[in-house]
This record gives C-alpha cells, sequence and structure tokens, in this order.
DNA sequence: GTTTACGTGTTAAATGATTAACAAAAGAAG
DNA sequence: CTTCTTTTGTTAATCATTTAACACGTAAAC
C-alpha cells in the first residue's frame, strides 16, 4: 500500500487543510520533522487521529522518527489536489470582502484570485488584492469567460439570493458564503455557509458552560 | 419531561445557532410557524436531525402543526443563555476586525461590543460599531475593568501569540481566532480557529470532487 | 552487535452522531 | 362522529468517527 487509499472523510479534509498551514509555519522556522503527537498537541486533537488522517494519503512517515514536513506537506497538497488550479471570485468588497481579497495568501494554496465584483460605483476601478473592482452586473459573462469556479460571497442577505442565482446560471460551483442568510442552489453546486455571528454565540456558549464546570 | 433534558452534544449547539439566524429571518417575513422538514429544507439535514436537536430543549412543538417560531427562537435564546450578556472586544482594526466590528449585530444576541483595540496610531480615536478604537497597551486593563469574557483576533499572525498571553493572563476565557497562527491557550480558554484560507481549500476541493463525480 | 526507545502504519474496539421508525396528539375533512 | 392527514416527541438501529492497541521498523546508545 504505498499511494492513494480509501476516500477521505469530510472531517479528514477539514483537519489536512488545518495541519497543512502548521507544517508552512515549521517549514518558515526551519523545522523539518514532526511526530503525530506533536501535531497533535498543536492542533489539539490526540496522536491517533492525527496517524489516521495521515494514513488515508501516500504515506510519508519514518517509524521512529516522525513525518518530514516538506514531504507531508506535499503530500496533502496533492491529495487535495492543490496544484490544479482554482480559479476564484470575490463579490461584494465591503470590509470583509477587501480583507479576504486583499490578506489572504491564494496563490500559495492553488488558488487565484481573478476577480473582485460591487455595485458601488465609488468602489469600481480600484484595485484590491492584485485584481480591479469591477460593476457586479459583469459577473455572469466573466465567470463564464474565465473559468471560474469558486466564488466568495460578501454581499448584504437582501441581495445573496440573486446572486447566487446568476451565479449558479454562470456555472459556478463552489460557495463560500459569508452573507447572512441561506442560499437555495442546486444539487451539484457545494456550498459551505460561514455565519460569523453564529461563531461567536458559540464561544460566548461555550465559556459560559465552561464557566459553570469551575463553580 | 418539560425543560432542560440532556446536555446539548457540540454538533447540536451549532445547528441551534444556525436555526436561530433561520428563524429570525422567518419573523422578519411574518411567519409564524415551521415545521421540522421545512427547516430541513433550509438547513440541509434531516428533519429527524432537526428535531433531534430541538428534542433537547424544553419543548414547544405542537403534533400535527409544527413549532411556534417565536416561541422556537426563544426556547434556543435560553438554552444557550443568550440572556447573559456578554462583553466582546475585537482586537486588530483592519479590514477584518472593522468588518466584523461594524457589521455583526452583536445586540441582537446576548452579546455586547464593549471596546476595539489596535496598534496602529491611525486608527486610535476612530469609532466603529459603537466604540473607540483604543492602543493596544490598554487591553489588559481593560479586560479586568470591563469583565470582557470573549475576545476576536484579528491581528497578524507573529503577534497574534504574545497578545493571547496578555489576554489569558487579564482573564479572558472564550477566543474567536481569525489570526493565521494556531494559539497556546490554557485548558480553561476555550478557543475556536478559524482560519479563512482552510475554508477557501476546501471549499475548492469540494468543487472538484463533486466535478470527479460527473464525469 | 545487541538492546532500548521511539513512533509509524494498521486493525480493532468504543464512542458518538445521524437516521429511521412509530405511537400518539391535533386538527381537517367528510 | 369518524376517518384521514399531518407532524411532533421519543426510542431504537444504523452509520461514522474517534480512540486504543500493538506489531514492527528504524535509529541511537552502549
Amino acid at each position: 500500500m504505498r499511494t492513494g487509499k480509501k476516500d477521505l472523510t469530510w472531517p479528514t479534509v477539514q483537519r489536512l487543510t488545518e495541519y497543512l498551514i502548521i507544517l508552512e509555519q515549521f517549514i518558515q522556522s526551519g523545522k523539518e520533522t514532526v511526530s503525530s503527537s506533536e501535531l497533535a498537541s498543536i492542533y489539539s486533537n490526540t496522536a491517533s487521529q492525527v496517524r489516521q488522517d495521515i494514513f488515508r494519503l501516500p504515506n510519508t512517515g519514518r517509524v521512529g522518527h516522525g513525518y518530514d514536513i516538506k514531504e507531508l506537506s506535499c503530500a496533502i497538497r496533492d491529495v487535495l489536489s492543490m496544484n490544479e488550479k482554482t480559479n476564484i471570485v470575490v463579490i461584494g468588497c465591503g470590509n470583509l470582502g477587501s480583507a479576504l481579497a486583499g490578506h489572504i495568501p491564494f496563490d500559495d494554496y492553488g488558488l487565484e484570485l481573478v476577480g473582485a465584483f460591487d455595485k458601488d460605483p465609488k468602489l469600481l476601478g480600484s484595485e484590491i488584492g492584485g485584481v480591479v473592482i469591477q460593476d457586479i452586473s459583469m459577473i455572469s459573462e466573466f465567470v463564464k469567460k474565465n473559468n471560474v469556479e469558486v466564488v466568495c460571497l460578501c454581499v448584504p442577505a437582501d441581495v445573496a439570493q440573486s446572486v447566487t442565482d446568476v451565479l449558479v446560471e454562470a456555472g459556478i460551483n463552489g460557495i463560500l458564503n459569508y452573507s447572512r442568510t441561506r442560499l437555495k442552489v442546486p444539487d451539484h453546486v457545494y456550498v459551505q455557509h460561514k455565519q460569523i455571528i453564529c461563531s461567536f454565540i458559540q464561544v460566548a456558549y461555550a465559556c459560559k458552560k465552561r464557566a459553570d464546570q469551575f463553580v
């Protein structure tokens, strides 16, 4: 058993992406090897789970030594198909859209920001994350012409669904939704909903519950 | 069995927060009742799961009719302790921090933004989300004085850990971490890590896998 | 060269989460 | 008034994920 094994489970995919970020930091710091238990202590899970995750990919570890960080990083990129470039577009260039378009290192992870859109005339023409903000009315044509697969949606809730409908029609098949509404899409389109407010509520709740424990 | 039952599982807590947002929209649209299957079709899970989630809270449904939306919304708020106010603070007022501080309706969900901090002198003194941006050096004192429980961290990766150490020392016990690094914290502190780049990678991956299915 | 310690790859067990199933309640229809 | 439809609350079964266990490989120590 040397190469790609079972399909990855979704929890495993999620963790692998997070491991990758950690490994990246190790690389920058000059570190070369890492053990499952070391990764686990940083990610806050168990060594067993780390090994189970890594087990799914063409294997890279050296028994008794741990994993070569660069090798593992490559293996993860590989199994997650990060070599095939994915074109993405950000829609809605308010503070949130600007933050994402401007400060996320897409290039390092097989993603390429190819466009940004807004409907505010004041924003049109200005540059952000290496692309020029275009009018939202151009989106459909742009998506079709530039083979855009993934969209990051940062528009107000009241227009999110109508924008989505256009995108779906234009052939998009992945949406990262930061707008405050749930989107209806056909089955072949994947949506990851990110309700930021929910995260806040969850953290507040988790705190309270922990506090209760210490009473 | 009328009141609070088993402890909520974490997946259930997560879904309840999302249901709440959906219910909120229903309320605004004037809708009054909803069935488990209707909620499920919006949230994209099963009616069974919705009922299972709601089952954990003091019960509100009417057999044959569905749930009274307002009642259910209240029950969720109640079980998630959203009546006890939680003071929060945003640290790092770049685009991301500004987006969160400025556009999240904290008040509606038992949260109160009581402060914002940055180290950039240009930002100090300006207002955002109803609070004035203060110098990061004030944070420790502020947290202690104002009973701040939760912090949203939007600072660059290289300073995230040192800021965190100060926060922990000051008595914070929940962190929503948008900085691009994993934080080391003592056990009693709850951290929810939000690596935005990971979401992009995951969506891109999900798309590719779905595309594969249709080959 | 033998022993010891470490840590992976892998299988099996245990835990946890989701889905299915169904009785009973409530109203609508005939 | 009876029957039919709807949809909850709840328990049981299935499925998925996590954790435990351990054999075996590798390197280092003596």
